[in-house]
RNA sequence: GGGCUCAUAGCUCAGUUGGUUAGAGCGUUCGGUUUACAUCCGAGAGGUCCCAGGUUCGAGCCCUGGUGAGCCCACCA
């Protein structure tokens, strides 16, 4: 053995090793007990970044541990499309070569995104074998199999049969940057400064106000939107205000009456205490004209222009400007207050713009899902560990509106849709004719050029109108037929994760291995991952696709704050691996923290586990030293005993090292089932350096029964092995394959110890 | 606006249902190459457990109030 531990040479071989033995393959067997996690899947075109790494970590320890102690182990790993982030990350790149989305019909772009991801798919592929994830390679899975897109559709029609789906108009959140709808967990908000516009509207002969007043002040942000306004609210309980309720006021540029009305969300103490209503460009307006069925009246198209009106075709900027001049003209601006800040919405990873429009859609129906959902953690069928995030669960799952499925992104599972264009006239298109040009327009207009034929094989994008005629299918139903160019919300896909990879209904893995026994991952993710899966879970099998949820905290920078690229903060884990070892990165990470809770990359831990690994290598080292000293010293050839064997033969010493490791090896165990991975891990820390290197074995050095004492030695170091292998399993594994005759098993697939039972 | 979490050694953090002298890693001081390991060994210094009050025989831990930090959700024209 070399006097130094070297990681690099070690952990490559022993990873390829375990493959080519195929020690993680699972099988089906009746007679085990089944062990089972679903690998997170990470992004497939990503690389891995701390968060991922922790994952690992965790969820290897819990694999290992559990394969040891005799369960029948599938940790099934695999990768997300991650459709809009996937398609962001290539647009982006189309856009250095000077290219966009827009130059290529849908089938061409999939397919180069396509091919843009599986360039990429190997990188994060073989992170995850450096980190030593002792995954089940022969069962991978890519959420754009052919089978997650047979079981995600057949999901889709199921729902839809079941009356849980609908296609409906509703308020979304639309990027005019990107062309697609965000789900309300993709939206974040920024602050921005906005003018905040005081416009006198004048009250309507017709209903005076019983106060008498002629005139009433409206603060707005958005005076381009105000020839649409058909109605206003006022607060019921705002005592200034409420006596103008049914009155009518006149709208500044076209003189039609509006009604006044309550409306309780409208705050007193803000701006005027007087609101506009512009039901299709703000949800908390949609909700009121829902509720009161009040017209709603979208004036913005997919490009972000105005649509009708005196701005008709401007943007909405230019809008803006145009409307605030035409009020100052006739003298309607009271003041403008330059000065306000307010929050807006943008997307949560770009930072775009994002606006409210109305568009038909295709939405969940939330209310039929939650319930059982919320059920499953109330009676404990599925628990959350710690148990103090379970309430941002529950909140979030009490609070969910419903959900609207459907993106207007290429690169995802295509909605499984057609509609009948001979009766669908309406539908209207885009798409690249053969020269290659854009052409846009109803079905009904463009059918006189150009023939079916031509339009779908340079399809773009294709909006149907609310009330389209569909038909379900996921192959198309025949050659009249266009399909609906929006696909699902990744959530959509990888809220069935659990199902798409064990193969639900039919497969052995599903039978055997669902319910798995633990999801274990990040907590910002329980909102928009997690309760999606449970729904969809319960909703297909009766059964919460989990038993445990163990969420782990935040790996923050070194110096505390969150990690981000243009912080300069951000740490790159492979750098860590290469210089320290896997082994000791996870050790470090396992250690950085408490049960799921947020802490700082843990830099100097991963310093001193990578000693770690060196001591133990050195004391493994040091026992082959003792053992050829004594042979050469006693003529004679050592005898390892068995510890039954040395019974009446033991020392004090030797009687407290094994009641020693009996007492770390109940208190890992216990730590482990509880999912206190960093007790687990300090005590088979302390106890191999502190008690088995510091005190057993310096004593050890003196005593005159060596054979004695060198295989008490050699027993308790060996059972130490197994017992941290699942904390840091390459050094272990290759201090195992050194120490042990050639034909044994590796460590990986050894027994966890029994305890010596010496009191 | 609603909610969650945190505050313990110079730094980063553990401290389980209240129970002797509050721990670890790094850093720091002093001293060490005896049969492995300087990525080592031995010894030490270093804490008003954020503040105030309460419960208790006993509080870092439980309760109330405050101060400071971070985060999540919702979002006001």
């Amino acid at each position: 053995m070399e006097k130094k531990y070297n990681h690099k040479d070690v952990e490559a071989k022993i990873y390829r090793m375990w493959e080519e033995k195929e020690l993680f393959k699972a099988k089906v067997d009746p007679k085990k007990k089944p062990y089972c996690i679903i690998l997170p899947p990470p992004n497939a075109s990503g690389e891995m970044h701390t968060g991922n790494v922790l994952m690992i970590a965790i969820e290897d320890l819990l694999i290992r541990w559990k394969r040891l102690m005799g369960y029948e182990v599938l940790w099934l790993p695999g990768t997300d499309h991650a459709g809009f982030e996937t398609q962001t990350t290539y647009e982006r790149k189309l856009a250095k070569q000077g290219k966009s989305r827009l130059d290529f019909d849908r089938q061409t772009l999939y397919n180069n995104i396509w091919d843009f991801v599986h360039e990429n798919k190997s990188l994060i592929e073989n992170q995850i074998r450096q980190m030593g994830a002792s995954v089940d390679w022969s069962r991978y899975t890519f959420t754009l199999d052919p089978f997650s897109l047979k079981l995600v559709c057949d999901t889709f029609e199921k729902m839809h049969a079941d009356g849980l789906i609908y296609r409906g108009d509703y308020v979304v959140n639309y990027s005019f940057k990107w062309g697609t709808t965000f789900s309300d967990a993709e939206t974040s908000y920024k602050e921005v400064s906005d003018p905040l516009y005081y416009i006198r509207y004048r009250l309507s002969d017709n209903s005076p106000s019983p106060k008498g007043e002629q005139e009433i002040v409206i603060a707005t942000v958005r005076p381009e939107t105000i020839f649409i306004d058909t109605h206003i609210a006022v607060n019921p309980k705002d005592e200034n205000h409420s006596h103008l309720i049914g009155c009518k006021a006149l709208n500044p540029i076209t003189g039609h009456e509006m009604e006044i009305i309550e409306g309780s969300f409208v705050d007193p103490a803000f701006g005027t205490g007087i609101v506009k209503l512009t039901p299709a460009h703000d949800k908390d307006d949609f909700q009121v004209a829902l509720a009161q069925d009040l017209p709603i009246i979208n004036i913005i198209d997919l490009q972000g222009l105005i649509t009708q009106g005196p701005q008709k075709g401007m943007t909405i900027k230019k809008a803006r400007k145009s409307a605030v001049e035409q009020l100052k003209d006739l003298e309607r601006i009271e003041k403008i207050d330059e000065s306000y800040k307010h929050m807006v919405p943008v997307d949560y990873r770009s930072g775009d713009y994002i606006e409210n429009l109305v568009l038909p859609n295709w939405f969940v129906k939330v209310d039929g899902l939650r319930n059982a959902a919320l059920e499953s953690i109330k009676n404990g069928e599925m628990k959350i560990y710690p148990k103090w995030r379970q309430l941002t669960y529950v909140r979030w799952l009490e609070n969910m509106h419903d959900w609207a499925i459907s993106r207007q992104v290429v690169w995802g599972i295509r909605v499984p849709v057609w509609y009948d264009s001979s009766k669908n006239p309406n539908i209207s298109v885009t798409f690249l004719d053969s020269g290659g040009q854009a052409v846009s327009g109803t079905l009904s207009e463009i059918l006189g050029s150009y023939t079916l034929k031509e339009v779908l094989s340079g399809l773009q994008t294709l909006r149907a109108p609310k009330n389209s005629e569909y038909v379900i299918s996921q192959e198309s139903p025949g050659e009249n037929y266009v399909p609906e160019t929006d696909t699902f919300d990744t959530w959509f896909s990888s809220g069935q994760w659990p199902l798409i990879t064990l193969k639900y209904p039919d497969s052995e893995d599903f039978k055997y291995f669902y319910p798995t026994s633990v999801l274990e991952t990040g907590w910002e993710i329980v909102t928009r991952w997690i309760s999606r899966m449970v729904m969809f879970g319960i909703y297909l099998t009766g059964k919460p696709p989990f038993a445990d949820v163990y969420l782990h905290g935040h790996v923050r920078a070194i110096d505390g704050r969150k990690m981000s690229k243009s912080l300069g903060n951000h740490i790159i884990p492979s750098d860590y691996i290469e210089q320290y070892g896997a082994d000791a990165l996870r050790m470090g990470l396992i250690l950085g923290t408490a049960m799921g809770r947020d802490f700082n990359f843990p830099q100097d831990k991963i310093l001193a586990f990578r000693n770690f690994a060196n001591k133990i290598w050195n004391m493994a080292r040091f026992m082959g030293v003792l053992e050829d000293n004594y042979n050469q010293e006693e003529g004679k050839e050592l005898t390892i005993y068995s510890i039954d064997e040395l019974k009446s033969l033991l020392q004090p010493k030797d009687i407290e090292i094994l009641v020693g490791f009996d007492a770390m090896l109940k208190y890992v165990d216990s730590s482990l089932k509880k999912y206190r991975f960093a007790d687990a891990a300090n005590s088979i820390y302390q106890f191999m350096w502190k008690d088995l290197a510091s005190d057993y074995l310096e004593d050890a050095k003196g005593r005159l029964d060596k054979d004695v004492a060198l295989s008490v030695l050699r027993s308790v170091y060996l059972e130490c092995l197994k017992v941290l292998h699942p904390f840091m399993p390459f050094v272990t594994e290759e201090i195992w394959q050194n120490l042990t005759a050639e034909k044994e098993r590796p460590l990986a697939v050894q027994s966890w110890p029994k305890p010596y039972k010496m009191s």
